[in-house]
DNA sequence: CGGTATTTGTCCGTATGTATA
DNA sequence: GTATACATACGGACAAATACC
């Protein structure tokens, strides 16, 4: 964990950068825990506010899942459901609000597909499980 | 802006859920700017920290972008462009890597759409101003 | 079941740098 | 060039959730 102070990159972007690399290339696998803020931050030289920001760009880029008072895990892949979507339907997609998230049981980094379908109200599915299919 | 200390609710969120309701009463139209930092210190009585947390909620949802050194600034509903997805399609979401933003020039809070053609590469999409449309 | 340790969450303050007006 | 506004980074204090024994 070799921060470049000096460098042009934030801390925190470095160290994330870094975390990224070690989860991409397998060092730490879905469902592991990453080591503790603290930890991180004596293996890093940082902050604690940097070392927590840097868990948090992870967060929101849907890599990792942070549960309180337990630690910070990857985020395995997930079953996917395929769903079958017909003619004239409209898809878009959003980052859920608050409450969508406390809803659906979101974790932060999941975007959320809104289906409109030919003359019916939208409807909310969750995104990292759900792939949809032109039918 | 009264803040309820001792509230359940943490601060940063009551802050965020306020002006969200501000935004979305129409208070704040597209494109105005909110009271500055200090300014929403004032007017709240809360800490630089947790008036800036409060800020990052609103722009990881997509609702407000921050230019430093100038202010945040409600995000306008954009054009947007209906884009048909055929046959066989598979389309799903995500937040984009850091990187992927920077290359589509994305503000925070903006998922992204992949889109799989049979027989093709993935194509990525920005989410904010694309609608797929089943033809 | 209880008590303690670990780990993350919230909140505050300060200092300095950078971008914009 | 000065003033304003946001970005980065550090630290400390206490609360809350979880894990361990």
């Amino acid at each position: 964990m070799k921060i470049d102070l000096g460098s042009f990159e934030p801390r925190h972007r470095q160290l994330a950068r870094m975390l990224r690399a070690q989860i991409e290339g397998g060092e730490y696998r879905a469902g592991q825990r990453l080591p503790s803020e603290e930890r991180l931050q004596q293996m890093s030289g940082l902050g604690r506010t940097t070392v927590r920001r840097a868990l948090g760009v992870l967060r929101s880029e849907g890599l990792v899942r942070t549960v309180t008072g337990s630690g910070t895990y990857v985020r395995g892949n997930q079953e996917v459901t395929m769903l079958e979507v017909g003619h004239g339907t409209v898809i878009s997609t959003r980052v859920p609000t608050e409450e969508e998230r406390r809803t659906l049981g979101l974790d932060e980094g999941v975007p959320v597909f809104v289906i409109q379908r030919p003359g019916e109200g939208p409807e909310l599915l969750r995104g990292d499980t759900n792939r949809l299919v032109v039918g």
